[in-house]
DNA sequence: CAACAATACTTTACTTTTGAAAGTAGTAAC
DNA sequence: GTTACTACTTTCAAAAGTAAAGTATTGTTG
């Protein structure tokens, strides 16, 4: 059976899965947003622009799931949680910042 | 006032724009569809997994309207549409395919 | 002591987007 | 005249997203 074919479409559905932990409207800029070091709930609900509570939770939960960021609670009062890029996280800098560029060049 | 700042809060807005293009669920997909060349419609409905009909009318014209992809209509019966990758959606090739390989290293 | 503030969410009600399936247009072959 | 072919379009239900208000905990303020 036609290797070439075979591949090529193992290839589209390893992408879509990728997209589906990475694609979304809102991750991207989440992780944008924490390339510059460990942020609070708070922080980012600031710096990610237009997202509502309720998405910024779900995307969180969604990212700490599939291991791109790391969740950390403080026993303090009021709480604190911060949340940090893990190395699998991180390594998608390099590759979000040439889409920024491919977006200044050709977008902006 | 703060220029670090208003930079960043700028990157930050223009990094939406940018995913407002190509950060919907079904664009990238596309896209790497068509890094191999000139596609009819009924191909990329093959080519993209599970997307259908309405999705992909959508994009497409969502695409052409951003100039990534462009649209060519042949007269004949029945009728043929090709779809063509612009410079501007070629220049995406390395950035998707980085993506992928973060993505087979860390996801598959 | 009661009201208020602060953080990190949850919940609810509502709007928008997406998905599946069926339908349309135009013509040519049978 | 029925079927086939391509590239859409339409319809309606389901899923996802948004806004706004609510919850839990405890420390400070009046």
């Amino acid at each position: 059976m036609g290797d070439k074919k075979n591949k090529k479409s193992g290839e589209r559905c390893a992408l879509q899965e990728i997209l589906g932990v990475i694609g979304g409207k809102w991750s991207m800029s989440i992780i944008y947003a924490l390339f510059d070091g460990k942020k609070r709930f708070s922080e980012l609900e600031r710096l990610v622009p237009n997202i509502n509570t309720r998405m910024l939770v779900k995307e969180l939960k969604n990212m700490e799931a599939n291991g791109i960021v790391v969740r950390k609670v403080f026993a303090t009062v009021p709480p604190t949680v911060e949340y940090t890029l893990t190395t699998k996280g991180k390594k998608l800098e390099p590759i979000i910042n040439e889409l920024y560029k491919w977006g200044v060049e050709y977008v902006g």
